[in-house]
DNA sequence: ACAACCGTTCCATTATTCGAAACAATTATC
DNA sequence: GATAATTGTTTCGAATAATGGAACGGTTGT
Protein backbone atom coordinates (compact mmCIF):
# COMPACT_ATOMS: atom_id res chain seq x y z
CA UNK A 1 0.00 0.00 0.00
CA UNK A 2 1.67 3.11 -1.58
CA UNK A 3 1.34 6.39 1.29
CA UNK A 4 -0.10 7.95 -1.91
CA UNK A 5 -3.43 5.80 -1.65
CA UNK A 6 -3.37 6.46 2.08
CA UNK A 7 -3.16 10.00 1.74
CA UNK A 8 -6.44 9.88 -0.90
CA UNK A 9 -8.01 7.88 1.28
CA UNK A 10 -7.36 10.53 3.61
CA UNK A 11 -8.62 13.27 1.87
CA UNK A 12 -11.70 11.34 0.54
CA UNK A 13 -13.17 11.13 4.53
CA UNK A 14 -13.44 15.18 3.96
CA UNK A 15 -16.97 16.10 2.21
CA UNK A 16 -20.16 14.80 3.38
CA UNK A 17 -20.58 16.03 7.01
CA UNK A 18 -17.02 15.88 7.58
CA UNK A 19 -14.87 18.87 7.32
CA UNK A 20 -12.19 17.89 10.01
CA UNK A 21 -9.93 14.30 10.92
CA UNK A 22 -7.42 13.63 14.05
CA UNK A 23 -5.14 11.00 13.66
CA UNK A 24 -7.69 8.54 15.47
CA UNK A 25 -9.96 8.89 13.22
CA UNK A 26 -8.19 8.49 10.37
CA UNK A 27 -7.03 5.06 12.34
CA UNK A 28 -10.10 4.11 12.80
CA UNK A 29 -12.31 4.56 9.26
CA UNK A 30 -9.04 3.49 7.30
CA UNK A 31 -8.36 0.71 9.66
CA UNK A 32 -4.15 1.63 10.13
CA UNK A 33 -2.08 1.32 13.10
CA UNK A 34 -2.16 4.58 15.32
CA UNK A 35 1.33 5.06 14.20
CA UNK A 36 0.86 4.85 10.43
CA UNK A 37 -2.30 7.44 10.97
CA UNK A 38 0.14 9.81 12.56
CA UNK A 39 2.98 9.29 10.58
CA UNK A 40 0.54 9.68 7.26
CA UNK A 41 -1.22 12.98 8.95
CA UNK A 42 2.47 14.61 9.80
CA UNK A 43 3.55 14.32 5.84
CA UNK A 44 0.41 15.58 4.58
CA UNK A 45 0.67 18.62 7.10
CA UNK A 46 4.24 19.28 6.31
CA UNK A 47 3.43 18.63 2.41
CA UNK A 48 0.48 20.98 2.60
CA UNK A 49 -2.11 18.68 1.58
CA UNK A 50 -3.64 18.85 5.34
CA UNK A 51 -3.57 21.82 8.02
CA UNK A 52 -3.83 22.28 11.80
CA UNK A 53 -7.31 24.39 12.49
CA UNK A 54 -5.89 26.25 14.99
CA UNK A 55 -3.37 24.46 16.97
CA UNK A 56 -5.93 21.92 17.72
CA UNK A 57 -4.94 18.21 16.77
CA UNK A 58 -7.69 18.80 14.51
CA UNK A 59 -6.68 18.87 10.82
CA UNK A 60 -8.35 20.14 7.40
CA UNK A 61 -7.13 20.08 4.18
CA UNK A 62 -4.59 22.86 3.40
CA UNK A 63 -5.51 26.09 1.59
CA UNK A 64 -3.10 24.73 -1.04
CA UNK A 65 -6.08 22.73 -1.85
CA UNK A 66 -8.66 25.25 -2.38
CA UNK A 67 -6.43 26.30 -5.70
CA UNK A 68 -7.85 22.49 -7.06
CA UNK A 69 -11.52 23.07 -8.00
CA UNK A 70 -10.26 26.30 -9.71
CA UNK A 71 -8.37 24.54 -11.88
CA UNK A 72 -10.71 22.11 -12.47
CA UNK A 73 -13.90 24.47 -13.28
CA UNK A 74 -11.93 25.71 -15.80
CA UNK A 75 -10.51 22.78 -17.43
CA UNK A 76 -13.22 22.19 -19.34
CA UNK A 77 -15.18 24.36 -21.50
CA UNK A 78 -18.48 22.96 -21.10
CA UNK A 79 -17.89 23.54 -17.67
CA UNK A 80 -16.95 27.32 -18.02
CA UNK A 81 -20.59 27.85 -20.03
CA UNK A 82 -22.29 25.61 -18.22
CA UNK A 83 -21.15 27.86 -15.39
CA UNK A 84 -22.13 30.76 -16.80
CA UNK A 85 -25.23 29.98 -17.80
CA UNK A 86 -26.78 28.83 -14.73
CA UNK A 87 -25.21 32.08 -13.19
CA UNK A 88 -27.35 33.91 -15.50
CA UNK A 89 -30.71 31.58 -15.10
CA UNK A 90 -30.21 31.92 -11.20
CA UNK A 91 -30.24 35.40 -11.50
CA UNK A 92 -33.35 35.48 -13.86
CA UNK A 93 -35.57 33.63 -11.85
CA UNK A 94 -34.01 34.20 -8.54
CA UNK A 95 -33.84 30.49 -7.61
CA UNK A 96 -30.75 28.47 -6.53
CA UNK A 97 -28.51 27.23 -9.31
CA UNK A 98 -26.03 24.38 -9.60
CA UNK A 99 -23.81 22.67 -11.98
CA UNK A 100 -23.10 18.91 -11.45
CA UNK A 101 -21.34 16.35 -13.05
CA UNK A 102 -21.83 12.75 -12.53
CA UNK A 103 -19.22 10.12 -11.06
CA UNK A 104 -20.97 6.42 -11.66
CA UNK A 105 -23.99 6.15 -9.74
CA UNK A 106 -23.70 9.45 -7.71
CA UNK A 107 -23.86 13.31 -9.14
CA UNK A 108 -21.70 16.00 -7.54
CA UNK A 109 -22.17 19.70 -7.19
CA UNK A 110 -19.25 21.89 -8.93
CA UNK A 111 -20.17 25.22 -8.32
CA UNK A 112 -23.19 26.84 -7.22
CA UNK A 113 -25.33 29.81 -7.36
CA UNK A 114 -27.58 31.20 -4.41
CA UNK A 115 -31.21 32.95 -5.73
CA UNK A 116 -31.97 36.64 -5.01
CA UNK A 117 -35.17 35.52 -3.66
CA UNK A 118 -36.37 35.89 -0.15
CA UNK A 119 -37.27 31.79 0.09
CA UNK A 120 -34.75 30.06 -1.85
CA UNK A 121 -32.85 26.89 -1.18
CA UNK A 122 -29.82 26.90 0.32
CA UNK A 123 -26.30 26.13 -1.55
CA UNK A 124 -23.95 23.29 -0.92
CA UNK A 125 -21.29 22.58 -3.60
CA UNK A 126 -19.56 19.84 -2.57
CA UNK A 127 -22.38 17.08 -1.77
CA UNK A 128 -22.89 14.17 -3.02
CA UNK A 129 -26.22 12.53 -4.35
CA UNK A 130 -27.29 9.36 -5.65
CA UNK A 131 -28.04 10.25 -9.78
CA UNK A 132 -30.94 7.85 -10.01
CA UNK A 133 -32.91 10.07 -7.38
CA UNK A 134 -32.33 13.92 -8.29
CA UNK A 135 -33.22 15.64 -11.42
CA UNK A 136 -29.77 16.61 -11.71
CA UNK A 137 -28.66 12.89 -11.95
CA UNK A 138 -31.46 11.86 -14.19
CA UNK A 139 -31.08 14.15 -16.75
CA UNK A 140 -26.75 13.18 -17.06
CA UNK A 141 -27.85 9.25 -16.85
CA UNK A 142 -30.40 10.19 -19.78
CA UNK A 143 -27.41 10.66 -22.14
CA UNK A 144 -26.30 7.27 -21.46
CA UNK A 145 -27.62 4.14 -23.74
CA UNK A 146 -29.75 2.44 -22.22
CA UNK A 147 -27.42 -0.10 -22.34
CA UNK A 148 -24.58 1.67 -20.01
CA UNK A 149 -27.49 2.23 -17.70
CA UNK A 150 -28.70 -0.93 -16.95
CA UNK A 151 -24.59 -1.72 -16.19
CA UNK A 152 -25.04 0.97 -13.59
CA UNK A 153 -28.10 -0.31 -12.10
CA UNK A 154 -28.98 -4.12 -12.06
CA UNK A 155 -32.39 -5.06 -13.36
CA UNK A 156 -35.24 -4.77 -10.53
CA UNK A 157 -37.72 -2.34 -9.70
CA UNK A 158 -35.26 0.54 -9.16
CA UNK A 159 -33.90 0.06 -12.68
CA UNK A 160 -37.23 -0.49 -14.55
CA UNK A 161 -38.80 2.75 -13.17
CA UNK A 162 -35.43 4.44 -14.11
CA UNK A 163 -35.63 3.70 -17.67
CA UNK A 164 -39.12 5.12 -18.04
CA UNK A 165 -37.92 8.32 -16.34
CA UNK A 166 -35.21 8.39 -18.46
CA UNK A 167 -36.92 7.69 -21.65
CA UNK A 168 -39.06 11.08 -20.97
CA UNK A 169 -36.18 12.96 -20.41
CA UNK A 170 -34.73 11.95 -23.52
CA UNK A 171 -37.87 12.80 -25.14
CA UNK A 172 -38.60 16.22 -23.57
CA UNK A 173 -34.78 17.32 -22.92
CA UNK A 174 -35.84 17.93 -19.52
CA UNK A 175 -35.62 16.46 -16.17
CA UNK A 176 -37.85 17.43 -13.23
CA UNK A 177 -37.73 16.33 -9.42
CA UNK A 178 -40.49 17.25 -7.12
CA UNK A 179 -39.57 16.92 -3.42
CA UNK A 180 -37.92 13.96 -3.81
CA UNK A 181 -34.34 14.76 -2.05
CA UNK A 182 -35.21 17.57 -0.10
CA UNK A 183 -38.99 17.97 1.16
CA UNK A 184 -40.94 21.12 -0.56
CA UNK A 185 -38.17 21.53 -2.86
CA UNK A 186 -38.79 20.90 -6.52
CA UNK A 187 -35.61 20.71 -9.12
CA UNK A 188 -35.18 21.41 -12.65
CA UNK A 189 -32.30 19.85 -14.60
CA UNK A 190 -31.08 19.72 -18.75
CA UNK A 191 -27.90 17.94 -19.30
CA UNK A 192 -24.79 19.31 -22.22
CA UNK A 193 -21.84 17.73 -22.86
CA UNK A 194 -18.84 18.19 -24.83
CA UNK A 195 -17.77 15.10 -27.16
CA UNK A 196 -14.57 15.89 -27.58
CA UNK A 197 -14.04 15.61 -23.94
CA UNK A 198 -17.34 13.26 -23.49
CA UNK A 199 -17.70 15.13 -20.32
CA UNK A 200 -21.26 15.82 -19.36
CA UNK A 201 -22.47 18.32 -17.18
CA UNK A 202 -26.62 19.03 -16.04
CA UNK A 203 -27.51 22.60 -15.71
CA UNK A 204 -29.95 22.99 -12.53
CA UNK A 205 -32.16 24.97 -10.96
CA UNK A 206 -33.49 24.68 -7.47
CA UNK A 207 -37.34 26.69 -5.83
CA UNK A 208 -39.98 26.20 -3.54
CA UNK A 209 -42.33 23.66 -4.52
CA UNK A 210 -45.36 26.05 -3.50
CA UNK A 211 -43.95 29.01 -4.86
CA UNK A 212 -43.93 27.99 -8.90
CA UNK A 213 -47.14 27.68 -10.83
CA UNK A 214 -47.12 25.11 -13.55
CA UNK A 215 -46.79 28.14 -16.16
CA UNK A 216 -43.79 29.58 -14.61
CA UNK A 217 -42.06 26.03 -14.24
CA UNK A 218 -42.46 26.23 -18.20
CA UNK A 219 -40.96 29.19 -18.59
CA UNK A 220 -37.93 28.12 -16.73
CA UNK A 221 -37.74 24.65 -18.36
CA UNK A 222 -37.66 27.20 -21.97
CA UNK A 223 -35.11 29.43 -20.60
CA UNK A 224 -32.82 25.88 -19.27
CA UNK A 225 -33.37 24.67 -22.63
CA UNK A 226 -32.56 27.72 -24.75
CA UNK A 227 -29.06 28.48 -22.52
CA UNK A 228 -28.27 24.21 -22.44
CA UNK A 229 -29.28 24.30 -26.54
CA UNK A 230 -26.39 27.35 -26.68
CA UNK A 231 -24.00 25.42 -25.22
CA UNK A 232 -24.34 22.30 -26.90
CA UNK A 233 -24.37 24.24 -30.22
CA UNK A 234 -20.98 25.81 -29.32
CA UNK A 235 -19.29 22.81 -28.34
CA UNK A 236 -21.15 20.34 -30.88
CA UNK A 237 -22.83 18.64 -28.63
CA UNK A 238 -24.70 15.58 -31.10
CA UNK A 239 -27.02 14.04 -28.13
CA UNK A 240 -29.05 17.58 -27.49
CA UNK A 241 -30.61 17.48 -31.01
CA UNK A 242 -33.14 15.11 -30.11
CA UNK A 243 -34.51 17.88 -27.31
CA UNK A 244 -34.79 20.58 -29.70
CA UNK A 245 -37.84 18.39 -31.27
CA UNK A 246 -39.11 18.12 -27.31
CA UNK A 247 -43.27 18.52 -27.32
CA UNK A 248 -44.17 21.46 -25.76
CA UNK A 249 -45.20 21.05 -22.36
CA UNK B 1 12.54 13.13 -1.53
CA UNK B 2 9.31 11.19 -0.61
CA UNK B 3 6.44 10.73 -3.07
CA UNK B 4 4.20 12.69 -1.41
CA UNK B 5 6.13 15.91 -1.33
CA UNK B 6 6.43 15.50 -5.33
CA UNK B 7 2.26 14.79 -5.29
CA UNK B 8 1.85 17.73 -3.59
CA UNK B 9 4.30 19.93 -5.65
CA UNK B 10 2.40 18.47 -8.84
CA UNK B 11 -1.13 20.22 -7.50
CA UNK B 12 0.61 23.04 -6.41
CA UNK B 13 1.10 23.94 -10.17
CA UNK B 14 -2.48 24.09 -10.50
CA UNK B 15 -4.00 27.64 -9.89
CA UNK B 16 -2.75 30.46 -11.71
CA UNK B 17 -3.51 30.10 -15.52
CA UNK B 18 -2.86 26.38 -15.48
CA UNK B 19 -5.80 24.07 -15.25
CA UNK B 20 -3.68 20.62 -16.54
CA UNK B 21 -0.57 18.70 -17.12
CA UNK B 22 1.03 16.47 -19.19
CA UNK B 23 3.91 14.18 -18.21
CA UNK B 24 7.10 16.39 -19.97
CA UNK B 25 5.53 19.47 -18.43
CA UNK B 26 5.62 17.87 -14.93
CA UNK B 27 9.51 16.45 -15.81
CA UNK B 28 10.35 20.02 -17.00
CA UNK B 29 8.68 22.25 -13.99
CA UNK B 30 9.66 19.75 -11.26
CA UNK B 31 13.23 18.70 -12.28
CA UNK B 32 12.03 15.00 -12.47
CA UNK B 33 13.39 11.84 -14.87
CA UNK B 34 10.67 11.36 -17.34
CA UNK B 35 10.18 8.08 -16.00
CA UNK B 36 9.41 9.22 -12.78
CA UNK B 37 7.10 11.90 -13.63
CA UNK B 38 5.09 9.23 -15.71
CA UNK B 39 4.98 6.88 -12.92
CA UNK B 40 4.39 9.66 -10.68
CA UNK B 41 1.10 10.98 -12.33
CA UNK B 42 0.25 7.51 -13.31
CA UNK B 43 0.22 6.72 -9.37
CA UNK B 44 -1.93 10.20 -8.75
CA UNK B 45 -4.62 9.03 -11.32
CA UNK B 46 -4.99 5.78 -10.28
CA UNK B 47 -5.65 6.92 -6.82
CA UNK B 48 -8.06 9.68 -7.72
CA UNK B 49 -5.72 12.58 -7.34
CA UNK B 50 -6.00 13.21 -11.12
CA UNK B 51 -7.74 12.31 -13.89
CA UNK B 52 -6.96 12.57 -17.50
CA UNK B 53 -8.99 14.81 -19.55
CA UNK B 54 -11.38 12.96 -22.05
CA UNK B 55 -8.94 10.68 -22.94
CA UNK B 56 -6.02 12.81 -23.69
CA UNK B 57 -2.72 13.01 -22.42
CA UNK B 58 -3.28 16.05 -20.18
CA UNK B 59 -4.01 16.24 -16.28
CA UNK B 60 -6.14 18.34 -14.24
CA UNK B 61 -7.20 17.69 -10.38
CA UNK B 62 -9.09 14.40 -9.95
CA UNK B 63 -12.92 14.89 -9.06
CA UNK B 64 -12.13 13.77 -5.37
CA UNK B 65 -10.52 16.97 -4.59
CA UNK B 66 -13.90 19.19 -5.54
CA UNK B 67 -14.96 18.29 -2.26
CA UNK B 68 -12.21 19.62 -0.37
CA UNK B 69 -12.69 23.11 -0.52
CA UNK B 70 -16.33 22.46 0.95
CA UNK B 71 -14.82 21.04 4.04
CA UNK B 72 -12.57 23.71 4.15
CA UNK B 73 -14.78 26.50 4.03
CA UNK B 74 -16.95 24.71 6.43
CA UNK B 75 -14.34 23.71 8.84
CA UNK B 76 -14.44 27.45 10.08
CA UNK B 77 -16.92 29.41 12.23
CA UNK B 78 -15.23 32.64 10.73
CA UNK B 79 -15.31 31.23 7.22
CA UNK B 80 -18.71 29.89 7.05
CA UNK B 81 -19.97 33.43 8.27
CA UNK B 82 -18.09 35.43 5.66
CA UNK B 83 -19.55 33.78 3.23
CA UNK B 84 -22.87 34.58 3.91
CA UNK B 85 -22.19 38.41 5.01
CA UNK B 86 -20.70 38.92 1.86
CA UNK B 87 -23.12 37.21 0.09
CA UNK B 88 -25.92 39.70 1.58
CA UNK B 89 -23.63 42.75 0.78
CA UNK B 90 -23.40 41.46 -2.69
CA UNK B 91 -26.29 40.97 -3.40
CA UNK B 92 -27.66 44.55 -1.36
CA UNK B 93 -25.27 46.78 -3.68
CA UNK B 94 -24.72 44.11 -6.76
CA UNK B 95 -21.16 44.17 -7.06
CA UNK B 96 -18.96 41.24 -6.90
CA UNK B 97 -17.81 40.31 -3.63
CA UNK B 98 -14.77 38.18 -2.10
CA UNK B 99 -14.22 36.10 0.95
CA UNK B 100 -9.83 35.33 1.26
CA UNK B 101 -7.41 34.24 3.66
CA UNK B 102 -3.87 35.66 4.06
CA UNK B 103 -1.17 32.99 3.40
CA UNK B 104 2.09 34.66 4.32
CA UNK B 105 2.61 37.58 1.93
CA UNK B 106 -0.43 36.31 -0.64
CA UNK B 107 -4.62 36.43 -0.37
CA UNK B 108 -5.97 33.73 -1.75
CA UNK B 109 -9.87 34.33 -2.31
CA UNK B 110 -12.00 31.10 -1.12
CA UNK B 111 -15.25 32.21 -1.96
CA UNK B 112 -16.64 35.03 -4.68
CA UNK B 113 -20.12 35.90 -4.99
CA UNK B 114 -20.73 37.85 -8.67
CA UNK B 115 -22.56 40.88 -8.96
CA UNK B 116 -25.84 41.53 -10.32
CA UNK B 117 -25.11 45.05 -12.07
CA UNK B 118 -24.89 44.83 -15.48
CA UNK B 119 -21.31 46.47 -15.13
CA UNK B 120 -19.12 44.50 -12.62
CA UNK B 121 -16.18 42.56 -11.89
CA UNK B 122 -15.89 39.39 -13.07
CA UNK B 123 -14.96 36.65 -9.94
CA UNK B 124 -12.26 34.41 -10.47
CA UNK B 125 -11.69 32.25 -6.90
CA UNK B 126 -8.36 30.36 -6.23
CA UNK B 127 -6.47 33.39 -7.53
CA UNK B 128 -3.22 34.46 -5.66
CA UNK B 129 -2.31 38.30 -5.29
CA UNK B 130 0.39 40.01 -3.15
CA UNK B 131 -0.99 41.11 0.25
CA UNK B 132 0.51 44.11 0.15
CA UNK B 133 -1.14 45.31 -3.00
CA UNK B 134 -4.67 44.67 -2.97
CA UNK B 135 -7.52 46.21 0.15
CA UNK B 136 -8.26 42.78 1.35
CA UNK B 137 -4.28 41.70 1.86
CA UNK B 138 -4.12 45.18 3.86
CA UNK B 139 -6.93 44.82 5.97
CA UNK B 140 -5.52 41.17 6.92
CA UNK B 141 -2.16 42.65 7.38
CA UNK B 142 -3.71 45.27 9.70
CA UNK B 143 -4.65 42.60 12.03
CA UNK B 144 -0.74 41.81 12.57
CA UNK B 145 1.32 43.83 15.15
CA UNK B 146 3.99 46.03 13.02
CA UNK B 147 6.64 43.68 14.71
CA UNK B 148 4.92 40.88 12.45
CA UNK B 149 4.29 42.57 9.47
CA UNK B 150 8.25 44.12 9.81
CA UNK B 151 9.46 40.49 9.91
CA UNK B 152 6.94 39.47 6.60
CA UNK B 153 8.18 43.16 4.64
CA UNK B 154 11.74 44.06 5.51
CA UNK B 155 12.88 47.65 5.38
CA UNK B 156 12.50 49.97 2.78
CA UNK B 157 9.88 52.29 0.72
CA UNK B 158 7.27 49.42 0.44
CA UNK B 159 7.05 48.69 4.12
CA UNK B 160 7.64 52.19 5.41
CA UNK B 161 4.73 52.63 3.04
CA UNK B 162 2.72 49.84 3.74
CA UNK B 163 3.14 50.67 7.66
CA UNK B 164 1.07 53.97 7.16
CA UNK B 165 -1.74 52.53 5.16
CA UNK B 166 -1.82 49.84 7.66
CA UNK B 167 -1.72 52.52 10.59
CA UNK B 168 -4.95 54.30 8.68
CA UNK B 169 -6.51 50.67 8.21
CA UNK B 170 -6.48 50.41 12.51
CA UNK B 171 -8.49 53.41 13.01
CA UNK B 172 -10.69 53.09 9.96
CA UNK B 173 -11.44 49.60 10.64
CA UNK B 174 -11.30 48.91 6.41
CA UNK B 175 -9.02 49.05 3.80
CA UNK B 176 -9.16 50.98 0.12
CA UNK B 177 -8.05 50.31 -2.92
CA UNK B 178 -8.40 52.49 -6.36
CA UNK B 179 -7.22 50.72 -9.59
CA UNK B 180 -4.53 49.10 -7.64
CA UNK B 181 -4.81 45.29 -8.90
CA UNK B 182 -6.87 46.13 -11.85
CA UNK B 183 -7.40 49.47 -14.16
CA UNK B 184 -10.92 50.57 -13.80
CA UNK B 185 -11.61 48.59 -10.43
CA UNK B 186 -11.54 49.61 -7.12
CA UNK B 187 -11.72 47.57 -3.69
CA UNK B 188 -13.10 47.78 -0.10
CA UNK B 189 -12.28 45.11 2.61
CA UNK B 190 -12.88 44.99 6.02
CA UNK B 191 -11.34 41.81 8.35
CA UNK B 192 -12.50 39.40 11.18
CA UNK B 193 -10.97 36.60 12.76
CA UNK B 194 -11.42 34.01 15.44
CA UNK B 195 -9.47 34.59 18.10
CA UNK B 196 -9.92 30.82 19.26
CA UNK B 197 -8.33 29.20 15.73
CA UNK B 198 -6.65 32.18 15.12
CA UNK B 199 -7.64 32.98 11.93
CA UNK B 200 -8.50 35.67 9.95
CA UNK B 201 -10.55 36.68 6.62
CA UNK B 202 -11.14 39.71 5.03
CA UNK B 203 -14.85 40.73 3.22
CA UNK B 204 -14.40 42.53 0.32
CA UNK B 205 -16.11 44.30 -2.41
CA UNK B 206 -15.04 45.22 -5.72
CA UNK B 207 -17.03 47.39 -8.27
CA UNK B 208 -16.03 49.43 -11.49
CA UNK B 209 -13.99 52.97 -10.28
CA UNK B 210 -16.23 55.14 -12.25
CA UNK B 211 -19.58 53.54 -10.90
CA UNK B 212 -19.63 55.15 -7.54
CA UNK B 213 -19.72 57.98 -5.35
CA UNK B 214 -18.02 59.19 -2.48
CA UNK B 215 -21.39 58.85 -1.15
CA UNK B 216 -21.96 55.56 -1.97
CA UNK B 217 -18.76 54.08 -1.32
CA UNK B 218 -19.24 55.00 2.49
CA UNK B 219 -22.86 53.53 2.39
CA UNK B 220 -21.11 50.20 1.47
CA UNK B 221 -17.90 50.71 4.05
CA UNK B 222 -20.93 51.43 6.71
CA UNK B 223 -22.93 47.92 5.60
CA UNK B 224 -19.38 46.30 5.44
CA UNK B 225 -18.70 47.34 9.06
CA UNK B 226 -21.98 46.49 10.16
CA UNK B 227 -21.76 43.08 8.78
CA UNK B 228 -18.31 42.38 9.96
CA UNK B 229 -19.02 43.65 13.32
CA UNK B 230 -21.93 41.15 13.75
CA UNK B 231 -19.58 38.34 13.21
CA UNK B 232 -16.56 39.77 15.14
CA UNK B 233 -18.90 40.08 18.05
CA UNK B 234 -20.48 36.53 17.58
CA UNK B 235 -16.70 34.97 17.84
CA UNK B 236 -15.11 37.33 20.49
CA UNK B 237 -12.99 39.09 17.78
CA UNK B 238 -10.92 41.34 20.21
CA UNK B 239 -9.49 43.03 17.33
CA UNK B 240 -12.43 44.26 15.55
CA UNK B 241 -13.33 46.47 18.59
CA UNK B 242 -10.86 49.61 17.62
CA UNK B 243 -12.83 49.80 14.27
CA UNK B 244 -16.07 50.66 15.81
CA UNK B 245 -14.10 53.94 16.85
CA UNK B 246 -13.82 54.19 13.26
CA UNK B 247 -13.80 58.56 12.12
CA UNK B 248 -16.90 59.22 10.32
CA UNK B 249 -15.55 59.35 6.69
C1' DA C 1 6.66 7.49 -44.98
C1' DC C 2 9.84 9.54 -41.99
C1' DA C 3 11.29 12.00 -38.14
C1' DA C 4 10.68 14.08 -33.82
C1' DC C 5 8.58 13.92 -29.70
C1' DC C 6 6.06 12.10 -25.85
C1' DG C 7 4.93 8.57 -22.73
C1' DT C 8 5.61 3.87 -20.73
C1' DT C 9 8.10 -0.17 -19.09
C1' DC C 10 12.15 -2.70 -17.41
C1' DC C 11 16.02 -3.28 -14.08
C1' DA C 12 19.05 -3.34 -9.81
C1' DT C 13 20.01 0.01 -6.27
C1' DT C 14 18.50 3.03 -2.80
C1' DA C 15 15.58 5.01 0.32
C1' DT C 16 11.12 5.18 2.29
C1' DT C 17 7.34 2.97 4.55
C1' DC C 18 5.56 -0.46 7.58
C1' DG C 19 3.66 -2.38 12.19
C1' DA C 20 4.46 -3.37 17.15
C1' DA C 21 5.42 -1.61 21.40
C1' DA C 22 7.23 1.77 24.40
C1' DC C 23 6.84 6.61 25.40
C1' DA C 24 4.65 11.35 25.86
C1' DA C 25 0.88 14.42 26.18
C1' DT C 26 -3.56 15.40 26.31
C1' DT C 27 -8.33 15.19 28.22
C1' DA C 28 -11.82 13.06 31.35
C1' DT C 29 -13.17 11.46 35.79
C1' DC C 30 -13.23 11.21 40.48
C1' DG D 1 -6.03 18.50 42.05
C1' DA D 2 -4.62 13.62 41.43
C1' DT D 3 -5.52 9.50 38.81
C1' DA D 4 -7.15 7.12 34.90
C1' DA D 5 -8.19 6.81 30.14
C1' DT D 6 -7.71 8.29 25.78
C1' DT D 7 -4.98 10.29 22.06
C1' DG D 8 -0.74 11.33 19.63
C1' DT D 9 4.41 10.59 18.81
C1' DT D 10 8.81 8.23 18.45
C1' DT D 11 11.97 4.21 17.79
C1' DC D 12 13.45 -0.08 15.53
C1' DG D 13 14.61 -3.78 12.08
C1' DA D 14 12.21 -5.93 8.25
C1' DA D 15 9.84 -5.33 4.16
C1' DT D 16 8.32 -2.73 0.39
C1' DA D 17 8.01 0.79 -2.74
C1' DA D 18 10.50 4.63 -5.23
C1' DT D 19 14.45 6.00 -8.07
C1' DG D 20 16.93 7.13 -12.56
C1' DG D 21 18.96 5.39 -16.84
C1' DA D 22 18.02 3.24 -21.09
C1' DA D 23 15.36 0.70 -24.21
C1' DC D 24 10.77 0.21 -26.04
C1' DG D 25 5.87 1.53 -28.12
C1' DG D 26 2.81 5.27 -29.75
C1' DT D 27 1.41 9.57 -31.41
C1' DT D 28 1.90 13.90 -34.04
C1' DG D 29 3.46 16.67 -37.58
C1' DT D 30 5.96 17.44 -41.86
Amino acid sequence: MTILENAALVLRCFGNNCTDLTVSEVSERLGLPKASASRLLKSMRETGMLEEIGGSRRHRPGRMMLNLSAAFRYSSGVIGRARAAVHELSQAFGHTGYVSIRDGRQVLAIADFEGTNALRVGASVGNKLPAERCATGRSLLARLAPAEVALLYPDGPVAERLASQLERIRRTGYSFSSQETTPGVDGLAVAVGDPVTSEAVSLCLVYPHNLVSEAERNTMIDAMLDSAGGIAEAVGDPLFRAAERRVPA
